[in-house]
DNA sequence: GTAGCCTTGACC
DNA sequence: GGTCAAGGCTAC
């Protein structure tokens, strides 16, 4: 009987508790036991209700002895902090935890430091190396049992500390988290951040395997991300504090509408969070909380089919921090690994590169899943076993080295021409003859960040380049630890550096895509565009792309002045214009070596802390999120892929997650960024909880019977005509919110790019097939669009026809201002180089001489604070638009569906004109900006058609793409392929 | 109005 | 029967 025996003297005070705890290992057996308490008498009733339990793992689940709300009862926890690495390992010291009320948990204290609390443990069956340690820990554990845990860290790691802890108090004031559940929380050993027996609640591979394992998860699930508070378990979609689950509970169900007094940007935190309900309200929404979850019959219990997000969420992330902890536990750097983790978490990891085209003679392992198609959460596991197992005992640093050494994933962002300078940074400071597959890169890139969009958000898109330039003057250390390092300075450190050079590495360079180090390359690297212009596609070398040439030119000075994009930023060197052509055939990688200390410099340089640069003092990622503007959406879709951003000439710059060092708990990635600035700013010290797994859509949330008539709630308001009825009380944009489809478009299309694996001849060859498979990205969704299958099949794909380029702006623009997309991407070249093009050329279907106006118009948009609900709406009322209804000839059949049209297209904007209103920014509605993307897109598609229409490769434009450029008949899509099936 | 605690109930 | 994410209750 692991308790043997407890009795009372009839004061709490001097309450005798003897406890044993029977200990075999492997496994070990743990007891605990629920003290029922007679709280009124302050006594602990110890004959009442014994429970006990054995668990065959080496950890107890904290969750089975959880207190028993409202039952008053004492609960102890004793179980061993597994901090090894194996399971037959495994052995003391022990954790106790103690649960109940201050006074409880204040006498078991003295019971413990007046030793009547006695933990015998023994072997059964170990050997005799664990034994020993066994029998130490015994020794030990009494006196241990006084320093007090891991929530605030006192620095107390002395376990040899002796009598002191008889006289010691509890002092509860010191755990200000531990209210509640666990008030009292005694550890044999002091959990710093630099312990390397860290709790950890994915502590031993079997606990996975356990029924409850899951439950671990409500040990330490971190912070809230809206309020920084206690997160007590999923809430509404996402993982919240108590707090703002009811917040977020009567918002919905009262249909609050809440003002802001100030600029709706006000920080929300655990201190102040009731100051701007508008605000928190606006966080809650943006980092994820389904107004959906909310039932509106007030219901009570049930579970929804949100159920199986929170299942496949929170498995994910029990099974990637098992297994790095597995790994941590051999480390020692145990923090490094645990940002390893926390990077593994935030990104997703679903996007890998496999092609290590010019790194193959240092990598020696393919990416065996290249061909697999894991969700990504498989991915994500099998990428982070491979990460684990492979570098379990190296830092961040030097994976992300190794990483990025090995990546030549760039594809979709990279940078390839870095692999060199990275192959020659990881030689000569740090070999690793371990392989890496490419996918690994992407475990340590942020799937959302800001880069870009926080540049945008300061200078304007095409704003200052001056950050980057003046990264490229870093010695190879320092570059490569801007480079790869971000993540890895704690926040405090070099928080001026990132202050100051975040503004300007935000900047993207437009079609920098290789460091050109003087006149003599940059002629040999444009006769080499030339050439495969000329040959791959028509371009006329004239129209080729114009590189840097030395000094302090950041671009084509030409171009830039006749493109008339005038810098922002007073700082800011002259802009980096993309030269009139848009199609840039490139082979970047030929020109990645021996750039480092010859990159073309910004007169920057003083205006950058030396920390920032310094070698050993990576940028950190707060520099990504102190000034962004970006959309934020928590969801992790299963083939999101992972990009990198490229900020300059050579750095690469990862996508960094937020990374709290000081936090020792489970998981606090960030990375995506909120729609308001303020919201992350506020957050640095926020654990962001980004769910890992998709979040399926949510069609009739809840089960049951109850709720037959709630599943068809989708569109409960929209009658078989797809009329919009208010029924159900949800505005019909947040139901077209809810769309799969309408979760990150651009981002599927270059995963389904990235996929096929093919080769392209010129920038304009891939351009032309981002512009095809995002079009089809696109007719995927018309065609399983709800609302609007409620026109009919000519209709709907005149709209179409009419409306797809505005589409693929608005995509782009979206995923720009998200930060989701890296200014350049990188494809394959079909002579085994990789080329990059600029992303706002893709947007702007390679028509980059309309920059000015693209530029403008995400400007626009971020100071709207563009938001999902804008652009849902901007997408359905561009589809809807019937502004071509002016021909004439238009048939019968295309205007007999006008006025449904026409309704249709109302509805949508008053519901998004409603919800804007009710988010009390009312002024981006009907907005010119969305007038813009229809002018600005008409003019790319006649760009387009013209530039095609003087080249052969109009003969190979795939897929539909030709015929929305060139056809104008009135029939399917694809002609005579329809929007419907 | 907030937030902690409690109850409920579908799912496992 | 346990789990846990819903809604409800209520002291503040």
């Amino acid at each position: 009987m692991p308790f043997e025996n407890s009795s009372q003297d009839g004061d709490s005070n001097q309450l005798l508790l003897k406890t044993e705890i029977l200990s075999s290992s492997p496994p070990q057996c743990l007891i605990y036991q629920k003290l029922p308490i007679q709280q009124e008498q302050n006594k602990f009733n110890l004959n009442n209700t014994k429970t006990t339990t054995k668990c065959n793992n080496n950890l107890i689940n904290p969750n089975q002895i959880r207190q028993n709300s409202g039952q008053k009862h004492l609960n102890i926890n004793i179980s061993p902090i597994s901090s090894c690495s194996t399971p037959t390992n495994c052995s003391p010291p022990y954790n106790i935890n103690i649960y109940g009320n201050n006074e409880q948990q204040q006498n078991i204290g003295r019971l413990i430091r007046s030793n009547s609390v006695k933990i015998n443990p023994f072997n059964g069956g170990e050997s005799e190396a664990t034994k020993t340690t066994t029998n130490e820990q015994q020794q030990q554990i009494v006196p241990s049992f006084l320093q007090f845990p891991t929530d605030a860290n006192d620095g107390n790691d002395d376990n040899n500390n002796n009598n002191d802890y008889l006289n010691q108090p509890f002092n509860m004031a010191r755990q200000p988290n531990l209210e509640h559940e666990n008030i009292g929380r005694f550890s044999s050993l002091p959990s710093t951040p630099c312990n390397t027996h860290l709790q950890h609640p994915f502590v031993h591979p079997q606990q996975q395997q356990s029924s409850s394992s899951s439950s671990n998860l409500q040990q330490d699930l971190g912070n809230c991300p809206i309020c920084n508070d206690k997160v007590s378990g999923y809430h509404y979609g996402l993982l919240t504090c108590e707090s703002c689950k009811g917040f977020f509970k009567r918002t919905v169900q009262n249909k609050k509408h809440y003002t802001c007094s100030g600029n709706k940007n006000c920080t929300v935190e655990k201190s102040n969070r009731k100051r701007c309900p508008h605000c928190r309200f606006q966080k809650c929404l943006e980092r994820g909380m389904r107004t959906c979850a909310v039932r509106e019959d007030r219901m009570r219990g049930g579970r929804n089919k949100l159920g199986v997000y929170y299942k496949q969420d929170r498995a994910a992330r029990s099974k990637i921090l098992q297994q790095s902890n597995t790994r941590s536990s051999s480390t020692t750097n145990q923090q490094n690994t645990h940002q390893q983790q926390l990077m593994i978490y935030a990104n997703g990891l679903n996007f890998y590169e496999n092609n290590n085209s010019n790194n193959e003679t240092t990598v020696t392992r393919s990416n065996p899943y290249a061909n697999e198609t894991f969700s990504s959460g498989v991915k994500a596991k099998r990428a982070k076993r491979e990460v684990a197992s492979t570098y379990g005992n190296s830092g961040v640093h030097q994976q992300q080295q190794v990483n990025s050494k090995y990546s030549s994933a760039a594809y979709l962002g990279g940078l390839p021409k870095q692999q060199d300078q990275i192959n020659s940074n990881i030689t000569s400071h740090q070999h690793c003859s371990s392989t890496m597959t490419g996918f690994d890169v992407y475990l340590q890139s942020p799937t959302l960040s800001s880069t870009s969009s926080t540049n945008s958000s300061a200078n304007g898109i095409f704003g200052s380049s001056t950050a980057s330039t003046h990264l490229s003057n870093v010695d190879n250390n320092g570059g490569l630890a801007m480079l790869l390092g971000n993540s890895i300075q704690p926040l405090e450190e070099n928080h001026e550096a990132s202050t100051s050079i975040a503004p300007m590495m935000m900047n993207p360079l437009p079609f920098h895509l290789y460091p050109i180090t003087s006149a003599h390359n940059a002629h040999t690297h444009l006769q080499q565009h030339s050439s495969v212009s000329n040959n791959k596609n028509n371009i006329p070398p004239s129209v080729a792309v114009v590189h840097n040439v030395g000094g302090n030119s950041l671009g084509p000075s030409s171009s830039a002045s006749s493109s008339g994009v005038s810098s922002s930023g007073l700082n800011s060197p002259p802009l980096p214009i993309p030269s009139s052509s848009s199609f840039s055939p490139s082979s970047s990688n030929k020109y990645a070596s021996n750039i480092h200390h010859q990159l073309p410099l910004v007169n920057v340089k003083n205006e950058i802390p030396s920390a920032a640069i310094h070698a050993t003092a990576p940028l950190h990622p707060s520099m990504y999120h102190q000034s962004s503007a970006v959309g934020y959406s928590p969801i992790m879709p299963i083939t999101t892929p992972t990009l990198h951003m490229t900020t300059s000439l050579h750095v690469t710059t990862p996508l960094q997650p937020y990374l709290l060092p000081h936090h020792h708990g489970i998981l606090h990635s960030g990375g995506p960024l909120t729609t308001n600035p303020h919201h992350q700013s506020s957050s640095e010290h926020q654990q962001q909880l980004l769910p890992l797994c998709q979040m399926p859509p949510i069609e009739g949330v809840f089960y049951g019977n109850h709720h037959q008539q709630q599943q068809q709630t989708s569109f409960s308001n929209l009658n078989g005509n797809g009329e919009f009825t208010s029924a159900g009380g949800r505005l019909l944009i947040e139901e077209l919110c809810l769309s799969p489809q309408l979760e990150r478009p651009v981002l599927i299309t270059l995963q389904s790019i990235r996929t096929c694996g093919e080769t392209y001849n010129s920038s304009l060859d891939f351009c032309l097939q981002v512009i095809t498979k995002h079009l089809d990205t696109n007719i995927l969704w018309a065609k399983v669009d709800e609302l609007f299958k409620g026109l009919n099949e000519n209709c709907r794909s005149m709209q179409f026809l009419n409306a797809w380029a505005a589409l693929h702006l608005i995509d782009f623009a979206y995923a720009l201002l998200k930060g989701e997309l890296s200014n350049k991407i990188n494809f394959p070249l079909s002579d085994g180089n990789m080329g990059s093009i600029d992303t706002h050329t893709l947007a702007l279907l390679g028509c980059t001489e309309l920059f000015n106006e693209w530029n403008a118009i995400l400007q626009q948009l971020r100071n709207y604070q563009f938001g999902k609900a804008d652009y849902v709406a901007f997408k359905y009322i561009t589809l809807l638009d019937v502004c071509f209804y002016r021909a004439p000839n238009d048939p019968p059949n295309i205007v007999s569906q006008y006025d449904k049209v026409v309704q249709m297209h109302d509805q949508v904007l008053h519901s998004w004109l409603h919800l804007r209103s009710y988010s009390g920014n009312p002024s981006i509605a009907k907005s010119d900006s969305l007038h813009k993307f229809s002018q600005l897109a008409s003019k790319c598609v006649e760009r387009l058609r013209s530039r095609l229409n003087q080249s052969p490769e109009i003969q190979n434009i795939p897929g539909f793409l030709s015929e929305m450029l060139f056809t104008n008949k009135n029939v399917g899509i694809g002609g005579g392929t329809k929007l419907v099936d």
